[in-house]
DNA sequence: ATCACGACTTGATTCCACCACC
DNA sequence: GGTGGTGGAATCAAGTCGTGAT
């Protein structure tokens, strides 16, 4: 812990203390500031930093924040800070926007130096030996501490995330290996030689008691195996999907009520691309389902809509607490047993009461060895990119375009979903005026050659016959420079709330993607930035045109 | 069957450096 | 030379799924 300042914490609403006790707590006045033990003033400073951040702002987040911060107050500090409304957080944040203007000032020589700094930082913890070879790690930092923020209504946001100490840490490596030295005057928690397990140091956070792990960078050989074997697996289940669809459209009439749960469930996850949907302890995380959590409040049976029978109409919040809504028409028979699991329920039971993800997984293992709920996703994911790309691909379009679609369409099945950008409207009037400006030069193109034609018309020249094609050609590109910023806006637009990061990056087999680049003679560069070319270097060096998904 | 835990993948958001544009 | 817009990297939360004890 290390002070950088000292600040005043503004306390109002108490007397004057005559003599508060300790040096660290100064003296309050009322509603003068008070001087913080550097313990409470840590804390506080976490809270400060987010002043204008919205979840400040909730309730849950405040009496989080206020309990943990209590906790780590001295006897003196605690007596005097009792309400949270009381105290002023103001000079603390103006001090860290001061900071940061600061950071933003300074000049190229200073930043070069940091720079210089970090990078050492780099080369000497960012890597690691396994098995001889160099390997890049993922995350080679600690966690620092601060305030916990869930996603959506988490029920511990603002708790304090506490600091990590070498004490808390254990440390696996090889036998033989020099094992890293803990700081100065410290002492590893633990230091062991597992080669069973991939992780490099690991310790247990204080908010949710969950292990955290040091890893490797998805580039590296091992991470790379792995995600290899990932489509493979995907790759044979798309030789046996249509048994397994036999499968469960039997379960759908079996007369073992778990049985038809299950079919239909498995429906789910096939069709829509769902996600296994674990239970989780209830208060302990924000309320979120996946298809085996599913209950009766988020889904809605409809006979007939907008022209469709049986269409179910879906509405919860998914991984992240980003809302899955879809209106899907369902096979008839799925309808009815559908209908079945939710007579007599209250809205708040689970539509899936008889089944769980293992009993549904160990099913799904017996159709096919290694088979899970996941797979599924991803030979969904990469089976639509191959289909969209096969289909979108001409001459016509531009072929990045038709691959930001194909893409699309996988990010869309997976509902992978991001916060539209602050500068998203802007940025579209922007192009908007682009398209304009541009339409009102092919307009006047347009009439220059109409009338350039009858000019021709007029008097036959040689030279007006040149200028009749000039301003066709004229044309022409600008109606090409027209469509290929409308096609931007098309782009754009359909981009807003859609993230195509995650997909791409996890369920998309990326050979379907080299040999698309190969056939059509897209530079790999065009799809693939550094990292992910590092990530997919397996892909890139084993796929020729000729691959399939 | 149920539970707790451990390891690993997946995911949105935030941060930051760079580059095109004025 | 400043600046704001953007893509990529970093961050860390939140899932999945397997294991082993009870």
């Amino acid at each position: 812990v290390s002070r950088c300042t000292s600040f005043d914490l503004t306390v109002s609403g108490w007397q004057k203390m005559e003599n508060p006790g300790t040096q660290s707590a100064g003296t309050l006045y009322c509603p003068h500031p008070l001087r913080l033990s550097i313990v409470a003033e840590e804390v506080a400073t976490f809270y400060a930093k987010m002043l204008d951040h919205e979840y400040t702002s909730k309730e849950i987040f405040q009496k989080n924040f206020f309990t943990d911060w209590r906790e780590e107050m001295t006897a003196e500090e605690r007596d005097l800070i009792c309400e949270f409304s009381k105290c002023d957080f103001g000079e603390m944040h103006r001090y860290f926007v001061e900071q940061s203007e600061k950071k933003k000032d300074m000049s190229k020589e200073e930043k070069e130096v940091l720079k210089e700094e970090t990078k050492k930082l780099t080369e000497e913890y960012g890597y690691c030996l396994l098995d001889g070879h160099k390997e890049k790690i993922g995350n080679f930092r600690v966690e620092p501490p601060g305030l916990f923020r869930g996603r959506g209504e988490h029920p511990k946001m603002g708790k304090l995330k506490k600091r990590i100490l070498p004490e808390d840490i254990i440390i696996n490596c090889s036998n033989d290996s020099k094992t890293p030295e803990p700081p100065k005057g410290h002492k590893w928690k633990e230091v062991r030689h597992d080669d069973t397990v991939t992780w490099l140091a690991s310790w247990v956070e204080n908010v949710q008691g969950s292990i955290k792990y040091i890893m490797l960078n998805p580039s590296s050989k091992l991470k790379g195996e792995k995600d290899w074997q990932k489509y493979e697996i995907a790759r044979k289940l798309k030789l046996k999907v249509e048994t397994i669809r036999k499968e469960y459209e039997r379960d759908w009439k079996s007369k073992e009520m778990k049985k038809r749960q299950k079919g239909v469930a498995v429906y789910f996850i096939d069709k829509l691309a769902l996600r296994a949907g674990n239970e989780k302890e209830e208060g302990e995380t924000a309320d979120t389902v996946g298809c085996c959590s599913l209950r009766v409040e988020h889904i809605t049976l409809h006979k007939e809509l907008d022209g469709q029978e049986c269409v179910v109409e879906f509405d919860f919040l998914g991984k992240d607490s980003i809302r899955y809504y879809n209106k899907v028409p369902v096979d008839k028979r799925v309808f009815k047993n559908l209908k079945l699991f939710m007579e007599n329920k209250n809205p708040e039971d689970d539509l899936f009461d008889r089944i769980n993800t293992t009993y549904l997984n160990k099913t799904l293992n017996n159709s096919m060895t290694g088979l899970t709920a996941k797979v599924f996703r991803t030979y969904n994911a990469s089976t639509t990119l191959q289909e969209q790309l096969s289909k979108l691909t001409s001459r016509m379009w531009h072929k990045l375009l038709s691959y930001n679609r194909a893409n699309r369409a996988v990010a869309i099945l997976c509902n992978h979903q991001r916060t539209a950008p602050k500068t998203f409207e802007k940025s579209m009037q922007n192009l908007q005026q682009k398209i304009e400006l541009k339409q009102k030069q092919l307009d006047e193109a347009k009439a220059e050659l109409k009338k350039a034609k009858s000019d021709y018309r007029e008097s036959k020249t040689e030279k007006l016959k040149r200028l009749v094609e000039q301003k066709e050609k004229m044309v022409k590109r600008l109606q090409e420079q027209l469509k290929k910023l409308q096609l931007q806006m098309t782009d754009r637009e359909e981009n807003k709330v859609i993230a195509l990061g995650t997909s791409k990056l996890n369920y998309l087999d990326p050979r379907i993607s080299v040999a698309w680049c190969k056939k059509f003679d897209v530079p790999i560069e065009k799809i693939y930035n550094k990292t992910q070319r590092d990530k997919f270097a397996w892909a890139i060096d084993m796929t020729n045109e000729d691959f399939e998904f």
